[in-house]
DNA sequence: TTTGTTGCAAAACGTTTGCAGCCTC
DNA sequence: GAGGCTGCAAACGTTTTGCAACAAA
């Protein structure tokens, strides 16, 4: 992950993906891709979705192939929280970071620490090309700890 | 997560947490907590609810009830890899690991690190109660990557 | 006796799929 | 023009919920 980037360099990976692939260059995959590269933090495909529906007509099944599609050339990341819904990251312009989340409400804090990353890039895994990591700290927030102390 | 556990001391501790917490022993909890602590990877809950059939008369719900009170006291913790099913893993009597999941083939490798759950310990997160952790290293097993090269 | 817990079935939810029409290539 | 991609709606599979019956406290 970069944190030096442009929109333009983001489009220009996906197309070289998309040629590769041998996949069509549609406009609503470049829309999706500006939308989704809008957001700073997390999002999941029915946000995406309704946030595109006033100036953008695109379907949720269309939203949920493109995803895949960033998914495979790794302009994205995914994420699942202990809910059932998935969440998404842009890669570029996202400083490394972890994420908290709270056992109690749900809430997730970013993190972040060079030590995990050049850890694992710095193992030699066995029989196993590492294309990227996700770390996950589960516990409880802050917010929940003052209030259940509150509460006895 | 401990390495050296009796079944006992597991039920003593779902015991003291159903008195604590103020909730009825039923027989089918501790039917549900033997059958998961038998399991030595991962299961899902479809999975532990076709197992019990045979010899013991649960439903789906009591299934997933039951496993949130076991996450609750931590008997248990919680995985999803990217897909929608839920997995779970009993917490003592498994070696500390962490996973690689192939996002070719969807399958999960375990591997262990010391360093990683070390320095978790060490560090002080601010403003958050750390009660457990997951790294998942997402990438190309052997298997696909054999398979791939061959495509080619 | 009280009320938390159960099984059952139906509902809910996010995600996937089938298909006719459209639009890249 | 061929066939990949779209929107739409229906289908899917996992998880949750509502409710009457049951049983732990």
């Amino acid at each position: 992950m970069r944190e030096d980037y442009s929109l333009d360099a983001v489009k220009e990976i996906f197309t070289k993906f998309l040629v590769e692939r041998k996949h069509r260059k549609t406009p609503e995959r470049y829309a999706i891709l500006e939308r989704v590269y809008q957001y700073d933090g997390h999002f999941n495909a029915e946000l995406l979705y309704k946030s595109m529906q006033n100036d953008y007509r695109v379907s949720l099944a269309t939203i949920y192939n493109t995803l895949d599609l960033f998914l495979q050339c790794k302009l994205i990341v995914k994420h699942q929280f202990g809910d059932q819904i998935a969440q998404y990251e842009k890669t570029f312009g996202a400083a490394t970071h972890n994420h908290m989340v709270c056992t109690i409400c749900g809430r997730i804090k970013e993190f972040s620490d060079k030590k995990v990353g050049k850890m694992i890039q710095n193992k030699r895994f066995a029989q196993f090309d590492v294309s990227y990591y996700s770390l996950y700290l589960y516990g409880i927030c802050k917010k929940c700890k003052v209030e259940r102390e509150k509460a006895t």
